[in-house]
DNA sequence: CATGAATGAGGTTTCATTCAT
DNA sequence: GATGAATGAAACCTCATTCAT
């Protein structure tokens, strides 16, 4: 499944780039506060600094604004991940940096993890399954990771669990932007990865 | 914190009671649907089986009916997990089974789970921490029965791992149904009350 | 043209007497804060005292409270008129008893004038026309003071002038009330009286 | 206290003016017609020539429409007055062609007069100071008609009774619109103005 | 005679989208 | 390629009135 295209009107294919960084910049910033919702194309198109007529030059509908979005944060997570993941390694603390790693970009861009996170749901049947199937290319590279250190012998799991457990992690970390009224209250982001990393490799049961 | 009062215009207390349901009922299937925003009110009239006139009787706003279904399911899954769970035991058979019967009530209940999973951050700033305090409440009874199983010997963990941990139960069982999209394809149910329960208790580690 | 009759379901006149009083009373207090059309049945019922089913027992429409309460303060402010006025006497002085009796009848009902004055014009096409003969009878009263001075010779005035002059001195009066904004900071209710009546008989051109 | 604004989404301050200029003509057959509290929103658009959309595009609420009649016609009256008075000659004579002239003036606008008189009390209580004072700059100019005379000896009134004797003009003027369903049958437009005249120069009481 | 729950027409307002300039 | 005025469907909500109890 490759790149979904939103069509636009404008040809220039440069400048239909430089447009949409503009517009999805400010659409992140105004889904943050208000969600996708109760957001108005015009205030998309004043926050992107163009007028009404312009957004819809690039764009179909309002719902390809939030498809952009949410393309873009994951292509940006995605990125971060890869130049941090070694996923060959195979050795517990490989695994350790990755989820620190990843953690540490969850937290970084909260902001933008949480408007993906709860406005995808209002993407349209049709722009939906490119997301998830962006989702599960990420939660992939963590089971790869796991992969590489059963086979290196670190850790044993079945190929269920590592699925699961690479599950736990994605999870773990939007945990930390989507409960952050809660978790922010007990931990800071190192003691939040230290602590889930413990967790995740001893469990809780006395040895 | 008690509970958010929802003012009606009608003060026969069995009557609210029961169109409230009515109207509630209606309105999980169609926010399950189409999501809070995109449903309309007359639409919530309609599905429950009186006139929009009605409908504002026991409301205000559209937007306490979103209150009232998040009430509601809250007030459902507490009461369910408090059916089943033993905080006092402190068995690890007791926190097996109270996770189980977790899942296993989320798995029933997963349109609502779903729903109000996805429309919290929809309320009112006024109506949210309300939502929050009860769901806090939910996985109080996690660390509860946490703190039981650490007290007889059973598992050892400091107070913030118990917390976290707690969390993490709480959320794995939201997942199986924010997640089912992925997880359905590759666990039954029983599956995914074993694997998890099998994850958190000896970690991945070797031993 | 005689009273105009509003139909109601209860048979009992007394009662019926009783009910519209309670009802006028409660709106003319709404009405005076709201204004008729802010104002809802509802409300009237609520501050009347009485139910929202129990006030259609009494009229059959909104606009009938209206009409009510027009004509109750019309009948007030006449009655009170009837009783200060001597139209036969023909003195200046009398003249001057009328004016200034009239103008405190105003003061102490100013709510209810200016209630009455500002939605008079709300009334439906069939009731104006009963309200408005009664201020053209009470207009009539001024007039036939004039008149009696004229007869006795203590003013010189044409029949035209002597219509003209009654509708000035009614209106002088209401202004005192649908003016008040204006007049109230510039004189006291007697200084009102006594330069209005110095004009009205001296005029302001030099002797 | 200037000009109070009404908000517009569209800039371009040409058409602004255009299109409440229809918007006013149109609402001022309407509210003549049924008042401002029986005529929507959807019916001003359709009379003003464009479509609802387009009307909330140049105004916030229905209640801007109010306020942008009220001002209008207040504007149009002062405006014609300031054509006709000369404040500054001081004869009998230029009091009387301005009574003459503004009687006319409204003779010309009853039915806007009679808009604006029936309906500044639906205003907010936002509006409502600006137009009170629009009313007391009229006021204010037979006012300084009253005083040029005085000035020049050729009446003879204390302050205060300047300040009342130009409310009464001022009335009397207004009187001739919302009082027209009595005066009417008496009067032509001339005679109300001779009579009115000589009222109030001469009075009533024998010389 | 009194009540108040139910109704639904209709009000105000918003906002995604188009298209002439 | 950019603008922003125009559109009107459709949203939320109110409230006069009815009628079964």
């Amino acid at each position: 499944m490759s790149k979904r295209q939103v069509p636009a009107s404008v040809k220039d294919e440069r400048l239909i780039e430089k447009r949409r960084e503009q517009m999805v910049k400010g659409a992140v910033n105004l889904f943050k506060e208000k969600g996708f919702h109760r957001t108005t194309t015009r205030e998309i198109a004043r926050e992107a600094g163009f007028s009404i007529g312009t957004l819809y030059e690039y764009i179909r509908q309002k719902e390809d604004v939030l498809y952009l979005v949410c393309d873009t944060i994951y292509d940006e997570v995605r990125e971060r991940l890869e130049q941090d993941i070694d996923t060959k390694q195979g050795t517990i603390e490989s695994l350790k940096r990755a989820i620190a790693n990843y953690f540490k970009v969850v937290d970084e861009m909260q902001d933008e993890v949480l408007v993906m996170y709860q406005e995808v749901k209002s993407l349209s049947k049709d722009a939906l399954p490119y997301v998830l199937q962006k989702e599960l290319e990420m939660v992939g590279m963590f089971e790869k990771v796991l992969e590489g250190c059963v086979n290196k012998g670190e850790i044993s799991l079945t190929k269920s669990e590592q699925k699961l457990c690479a599950h736990n992690i994605f999870v773990q970390g939007q945990m930390w932007a989507f409960r952050r009224w809660a978790l922010r209250k007990m931990y800071t982001l190192e003691e939040y990865i230290a602590l889930q990393t413990d967790l995740l490799l001893k469990g809780i049961s006395k040895k």
